[in-house]
DNA sequence: TAATTTTGCCTAACAGCGTTAGATTTTTAT
DNA sequence: ATAAAAATCTAACGCTGTTAGGCAAAATTA
């Protein structure tokens, strides 16, 4: 038979798979191709198996976004471990942030909605706000002490945010890939608005 | 039977009457919504006599496309208009791009991949590239002439095109709005940059 | 006007989708 | 070995985009 914690790690075994062919199938085969049938055949089952892990398709896309932020704060954390600084430290972070999204494109579209409208996703998953408040902290450190207020933080943050994000969308919608250009713009963004702070 | 001209005349309608349709349902009822047969009935049809006047559901959503880059770009000239100084008119422009993603949500979201992967359409027709380029010539118009290179401009245009784009996707995936927030942060970037180009 | 062609529109169908119900096989426990 | 439980399958439903073929009205021709 096995003991039960055997057995157990065989099913957490095969969620892992789904998710993983999941991931597969989007990077190799695009987001079109992502269907039910096509992950089964990916782990050698029939459809209607992947039904008693996951509740429906969009449940196993809910569960890539909430792997995608846990993964992401990750390399922001390592990231943010490897300067000293604090300003450095959050530059840091925001090139890590930039780096995942296309490392994991795929990932990085489904938490952000760029080119893909994912599920219900929730704000109730503290996962999900693990970047930001990293991000947050780290602009609310180096704010003078005398306009570090919520709306100032609040400002600055979501200055950068868009700026990051937004460049990351336009990269990631129109394939046309201007490094050099990416790279100025990245660098002046971040150094900029972190010189705006501190001043 | 009526002239030619009469009979082209309703076809056209007919066409229109399909976009117009098309766009209604996304509007009222949301992407997942919007279906050949869904489209068919709003106009009193059958879902095949839509292929008379469309090749496939992908063509829809590419004329809606083209006709929200026609429709901002004449939101954005009428702003423009407005002005008189080259600054004046370029905040104009922005404001206007602002205030067509959400008057034109929908329009938006297929325009620019926001939680939307529209069609294969692209480069070719020049109605895209107009907004653009209204906005990268008055860029030009304001930059002092001794650092006036396409490069310079293009890291520009790029930074003001990232985050207004940034903060507009941001505001239409979360559906929660801080709209003084965004006022803030918008008039702040805008400001900023135009400010950094002219000194 | 009568016959013929063209047009407009429909029904029916195909393959694929997400999802569910029910039968069937395999594994476990008695 | 037998009964109970778990794992997995097949078949189906209603939806999707899309295509083929037919029917009836309209336009054209004789």
């Amino acid at each position: 038979m096995g003991s039960k914690e055997r057995i157990l790690k065989v099913k957490e075994d095969t969620r892992m798979n789904i998710l993983k062919a999941s991931l597969d199938i989007l990077k190799d085969e695009g987001w079109a191709a992502l269907s039910m049938r096509r992950i089964a055949e990916k782990i050698d089952y029939t459809a209607p198996v992947i039904y008693e892990y996951f509740s429906n398709k969009d449940a196993i896309l809910q569960e890539l976004t909430r792997i995608g932020f846990v993964k992401l704060a990750t390399r922001m954390e390592e990231a943010r471990n490897l300067s000293t600084t604090p300003e450095g430290q959050l530059e840091a972070m925001w090139l890590a942030y930039w780096a995942f999204a296309f490392a994991y494109k795929e990932l990085y579209q489904i938490m952000y909605g760029v080119e893909m409208n994912c599920c219900s996703a929730e704000k109730s998953c503290p996962d999900y706000a693990r970047p930001m408040n990293m991000l947050w902290d780290k602009i609310e450190e180096i704010t003078p002490p005398e306009r570090r207020t919520e709306d100032y933080i609040d400002r600055k943050y979501y200055t950068l945010w868009s700026v990051v994000h937004g460049l990351i969308s336009i990269n990631l919608t129109n394939q046309v890939n201007r490094d050099e250009l990416n790279r100025e713009v990245l660098k002046d963004a971040i150094t900029g608005i972190i010189n705006s702070i501190k001043t």
